[in-house]
DNA sequence: TAGGTTGGTGTCAAAAGTACACCAATTTCA
DNA sequence: TGAAATTGGTGTACTTTTGACACCAACCTA
């Protein structure tokens, strides 16, 4: 075994996006755009790519996200980095590394970072994105490369503890929301049911979450109150 | 500019200490054991080294800290990773990397880990610990080598929010603990001053810190009832 | 106009948080 | 041997937060 490492670096980015009901992550198809590949030619992976020789950490991982998805300007966080030294195990993985990357049995570390997306918001997606990227319910996660399924949980993870703590979900909503959906974001990500009434007074003491002059419009229920966050500076 | 990168990786690992009385960090002196090295020659640094080809992250962190300090079984988590391209730019720093990696001028991304220890658990160390390593309080640190000290700060950040969430806090206190050291702890951690009785309510609320059978001796004051932590499965 | 669906509201009891002051046990020094 | 210094140890009253709980309202569709 040589004292001398050499490791290649990526950034892979789990995208979550609220739709107002569920909660999805953002895939891609790995591969090149409009390359036909047989159903169990390709994998869904988490949009990630090399982190280059001159470029810092949180910088590559906007790039990225930017190539891979045409995001601009979303919530970044880095929450872990992954080194296991046999994430690359399966065949498809080492073919497909084989064929896009300079040194495909060179070990790759990769940086963990989880975006924050309200879905609504960013759904007129340029056709390029539309068709290699797709959101795809946290429910029902496919098999995903190399150990992609374990960032997406750690990603996950992460995410419960820091909504605990700071304002971040709002992130997740779009500018206008009513408080069905924020009550629904906080149990799906919080994996557990609220007392409405409770949620609400919770809500009421928030400073920074204040009610629009407006209401819903278009639903098949009682219209609600649209709110939205002003963030302290 | 090639598309084509390849980096170092390694560790660096902020070890916090508690002796009762305020936290410190270990930090190690740059160089070979036994060199004589004039006044500005060095450097102090948190213990790191890079990452052997086929190890984990995880792995090579304990490993590393085992080498560096002796220190073995300790609490280990993983905080961030550091890769500004201008991690490194002193003049010191280069000529360290030029006298001990075999390539100098590789860039080089480190993974942070922070540990948890309990100096008075620790104080007998072995003496080719002494002679490199020591505790330095917090409150007094000089400048260190590389990022470090941005790193030692990013660390504390996180020890305070983990702190508050889990009960990894217990690794700094010897076995065998005072309330009055214990208060003392969050104090320090938590950077604000705490209430003697309210903060005793709580503990006392603790199913897990329990009070043993013995006293304080050869304290210059009323000695106090020891407590211990029993870990809940 | 009835049924389905989500929106919106208040009260009470239990638990947790916060502010606050004095005596006790040990060591050291006069 | 006792006074001073130092930290240990205790309880009460008030405020705030949490958590459990049930019904009517407004919109859409058929």
């Amino acid at each position: 075994m040589s004292e001398t490492a050499s490791f290649d670096l990526s950034i892979d980015n789990v995208v979550f996006g609220f739709d107002g009901e569920k909660l999805q992550v953002l895939l891609i198809r790995q591969g090149l755009p409009g390359e036909d590949m047989g159903m169990d030619r390709f994998h869904m992976a988490v949009p990630g790519d090399l982190v280059l020789p001159h470029e810092g950490l949180d910088q590559a991982a906007s790039r990225i996200l930017s190539n891979l998805t045409s995001l601009e300007g979303v919530y970044l966080k880095q929450f872990h980095a992954f080194g296991a030294p046999d994430r690359v195990f399966g065949e498809k993985d080492k073919e497909w590394l084989t064929r896009f990357r300079p040194f495909p049995d060179r070990r790759v570390v990769t940086i963990g970072y989880y975006s924050l997306v309200s879905i609504a918001e960013y759904r007129p997606m340029p056709s390029s994105f539309a068709s290699r990227a797709e959101w795809c319910p946290l429910s029902d996660m496919p098999r995903l490369a190399f150990d992609h399924n374990d960032i997406v949980m750690a990603g996950l993870e992460q995410l419960k503890e820091d909504v605990a703590h700071h304002n971040i979900i709002f992130e997740l909503l779009p500018k206008k929301f009513t408080l069905g959906q924020f009550q629904r974001l906080h149990e799906i990500i919080l994996n557990k049911r609220l007392d409405k009434r409770n949620f609400r007074k919770i809500v009421k003491r928030m400073a920074d979450v204040v009610a629009l002059d407006e209401k819903q419009e278009g639903v098949l229920h009682k219209p609600a109150q649209l709110y939205t966050y002003r963030k302290p500076d």
